[in-house]
DNA sequence: GTTGACTCTCCGCTAACGGGAGACCTTAAA
DNA sequence: TTTAAGGTCTCCCGTTAGCGGAGAGTCAAC
């Protein structure tokens, strides 16, 4: 029989583990002294601390190490725990390697003296009720005309849903832009003349939050593509501009504005 | 300016995290109702929101992502900042790669039945004060005959350590086994006669704690020596057994036997 | 005025221990 | 036998990045 201390030396485990694993009930001493509480263990307890060992080593939790060390536990549904833990850390190796590919192209990026990359990230939007009209205007800054028109077509009730634009044009263009303009709503309206009205997919984008003029959107769009690129990803439909903050009358060089750049992609398989 | 929940519908983060980020001063709302303690946050925090969260899905803690956003760091420190979680990131990726290796190595031995294969587990030992003696034996079993010579050559000062032995031939034998027989000491002691005294020197060993007679540990070496050769380790020396639980006289049937193999390793380049 | 939705603070909980305080126990030396 | 050193005990608090809930206060629409 060994003291905590002893047993500790022995399988270096240190006593505050021991401790605890015989709070958990995950390894019990063999006998517990009654009048002191010292705790002493026996070498017959060592195989069970070393499967205890072997299974944290692969990824199992203490409780679930307690649930396999069970003696109803048949091998079948062992066998079912490992598969599952398998197929777990199988997931969990590949998000960890894409971290790490993310971090690979930051710094790449960094080298380059270009510091917004640190701010793309990717996320998922669900679903939006929308109010918009579709035009080929001059070019993007025209957009903003557009506006007052779905305001009147719909009688001013969408004005306070957040203002957006999509980009249908898959490239850069000068002019003749394919451009939808409109407002995010709450819930589904009729629908008034040329102002369309309808649901917008939810979807996978890259999201770059732009804090400055509009005049250097076309920077932050560079960027992002570029990060999107470098990342493994594609382009899967129109850019969408949210317009967080912005002001009546709209300046193109009104360093206060926040607008959203939001890239639809998905995995390149 | 936006009240907490419609901030949290804006950026699809939940308002603990929003109290959170401000109870931890990562992200403090714009204004705050000195009397009801409401939080309000603007349009033009979501550029440093974004910014947590890109930094925070490339494994940053908090508290890093606090350091990073002050505004008094230089684009140098925060290269050093990402250089260095790269640095740990890789390594992380490299440790959840191996422990996916090692699951898929117990999955395979699973199908064939192989049970005990679940218990190896990869420590280092520290160098420990041996006195032992050296001899070429008959076989395996035979080591028992040496204790009591060493416990002789000691005068009996040995015999409270933890009886070893070594087998120093680098495949398995039938006859004329070149071994070592001895007990761990706590320091060092002088030398007697043919019993040798020394420091034997740490190691990354491959354990396995047999809980069962002597006589089956050859089944034991087979399966750690599969382990070994299926985890990528190759054999650095010569192998260790420590006799846990043991009683006198010694049998070779005896269940209760606790006996630890150690096999030194290291990885395959 | 009232109701229902929203927000506040405070408390406890997570996993797997580590650190430390204060009290108790063991063991060897003087 | 006393004493000193070191080992062990329980109890409490801390760690990360929040989640869940209780109870009280607030806001906005009808």
């Amino acid at each position: 029989m060994f003291k905590i201390g002893e047993f500790s030396a022995l399988t270096r485990i240190s006593i505050k583990t021991l401790r605890y694993y015989d709070e958990t009930g995950l390894l019990r001493p063999a006998h517990v002294d009654s009048a002191t509480g010292y705790r002493y263990y026996s070498a017959q307890q060592l195989p069970r601390l070393h499967r205890i060992l072997a299974l944290k080593d692969l990824g199992f939790s203490l409780d679930q190490i307690g649930m396999a060390l069970q003696s109803t536990i048949t091998l079948q549904e062992l066998r079912g725990m490992v598969t599952l833990r398998r197929t777990e850390q199988e997931n969990h190796v590949r998000e960890e390697q894409e971290r790490l590919a993310r971090l690979e192209t930051l710094i790449k990026f960094m080298e380059q003296e270009s510091k917004m990359s640190a701010d793309i990230v990717i996320k998922e939007v669900g679903p939006e009720w929308i109010v918009s009209v579709r035009e080929t205007i001059a070019n993007y800054p025209s957009v903003g005309a557009l506006y007052p028109e779905v305001i009147n077509q719909t009688g001013g009730t969408c004005a306070a849903g957040m203002p957006v634009a999509i980009w249908h044009d898959m490239e850069h263009k000068e002019k003749d832009v394919d451009a939808e303009a409109g407002f995010f709503i709450k819930e589904a309206l009729p629908s008034h003349g040329t102002a369309r009205m309808y649901q917008l997919d939810g979807a996978t984008v890259a999201s770059y939050m732009h804090h400055g003029a509009f005049n250097r959107l076309d920077e932050a769009y560079q960027n992002v593509m570029r990060w999107v690129e470098a990342n493994h990803y594609r382009v899967a439909g129109p850019f969408r501009e949210l317009y967080h903050y912005c002001t009546q009358p709209v300046r193109q060089d009104d360093d206060s504005y926040v607008t959203e750049i939001q890239v639809p992609v998905a995995k390149t398989a």
